[in-house]
DNA sequence: GGCCATGGACGAAAACCTGATCACGCCGTC
DNA sequence: GACGGCGTGATCAGGTTTTCGTCCATGGCC
């Protein structure tokens, strides 16, 4: 999965630009790269200003570092068994997006505020937190309205929470055991991105 | 500075410098960090000391930790008059701070995510959401806890509800019917800002 | 009082910094 | 055209810093 960073070590840059770590050294001693040093010594930048000396330089910027390219996925699951097990799959189907979890509903909506995902899992069944209401608010929600979502739920396709939720719009709708494969590959259309 | 907390343990302060737990101990036992210890023997970092650290090894400061002067407030009601009238009293004795308001508790969520208030006016009695639930979770979440939350609620003070939440621990607790200029006086109180 | 997420200690492994040395291309001079 | 100076990047060794994984203690919450 592509991790969040917000900082690069001199290893990360040497990778990104094709060249020894020792060469990125020589960059910052000479001043050509804006970086904080740990107290232990070690030099950190930041990817903003990496991503900044890339443009300078006409070097390619590497998709991962595209802040517009980036896409995010929120999987919500009370199970964190199933969560883990969603979260490698679908990582491993798509590895250049970011992939956060919540374990209930609450947290879900603090972090779809806050992650602002592209695209939400999301079990139907989360205690103390109405499934259909939330995909509701979503839909409403002027700023939350292009969030794609792929609804889950144990629950057969004719049950009365299962209704209204498709009443509602989701962009999918998943029935438990999931097929992790067949979430990923429809992930992958919604989000436009290539699946591997 | 609108922090709650007054002091940072190893893990926060790993957290805002990119760095695992076990580095920002090795910091400390070489003598970088200046810390005090608990009666167990847990770090403890002022916020003050970490922000001067930050500054000197030109390390990011992390946006809820720069001295800012915007403080943004959040009032969570699910009457639109009282809202009205909240978000217009809050505004006179407040004049610099940028009050956003949410009829529910769903809304309130997805607000506190991306909004990120300095303080939430919570009524507790919200339909279909748990207000208490919502207390212990920002108190819970690394993101959302040092926000100061405000609780009005309309029962009396000794009710379960309210108990619960007291002993979460909010910031202050108001009963209906609310005198908004004492609720402001505390929202001041709070955020250090200045009262007109 | 008990539970559980968080924090600390420790050893091993990985990543990183320093400094010195080498290879290569560029450029001006002989 | 040959030569040496210069700048950039690669390579290597040795010591340091950071990470990772594990296990146990602490502290906040019920």
């Amino acid at each position: 999965m592509a991790v969040r960073r917000k900082s690069l070590s001199t290893g990360d840059i040497a990778r990104y630009c094709q060249v020894t770590p020792a060469t990125v050294v020589n960059w910052i001693k000479a001043g050509k790269l804006e970086v904080y040093t740990t107290p232990g010594g070690q030099y950190r930048m930041d990817v903003d200003a990496f991503v900044e000396f890339l443009e300078k330089n006409k070097f390619p910027i590497p998709e991962e570092l595209q802040p517009s390219n980036e896409r995010r996925i929120l999987v919500v699951d009370d199970d964190p068994e199933i969560l883990e097990l969603a979260t490698e799959s679908l990582a491993e189907h798509m590895p250049t997006v970011v992939i956060e979890t919540s374990q209930d509903g609450y947290d879900a909506l603090l972090k779809i505020g806050s992650f602002k995902p592209h695209a939400v899992v999301l079990d139907l069944m989360m205690p103390r937190v109405d499934g259909a209401e939330v995909c509701r608010r979503l839909r409403a929600n002027q700023d939350t309205r292009n969030i794609f979502i792929v609804a889950v739920s144990g629950l057969a396709a004719d049950n009365e929470l299962v209704r209204r939720v498709k009443r509602i719009g989701v962009d999918a709708f998943f029935t438990k055991p999931l097929d992790l494969a067949e979430v990923a590959k429809m992930l992958a259309k919604l989000l436009k991105v290539p699946v591997s």
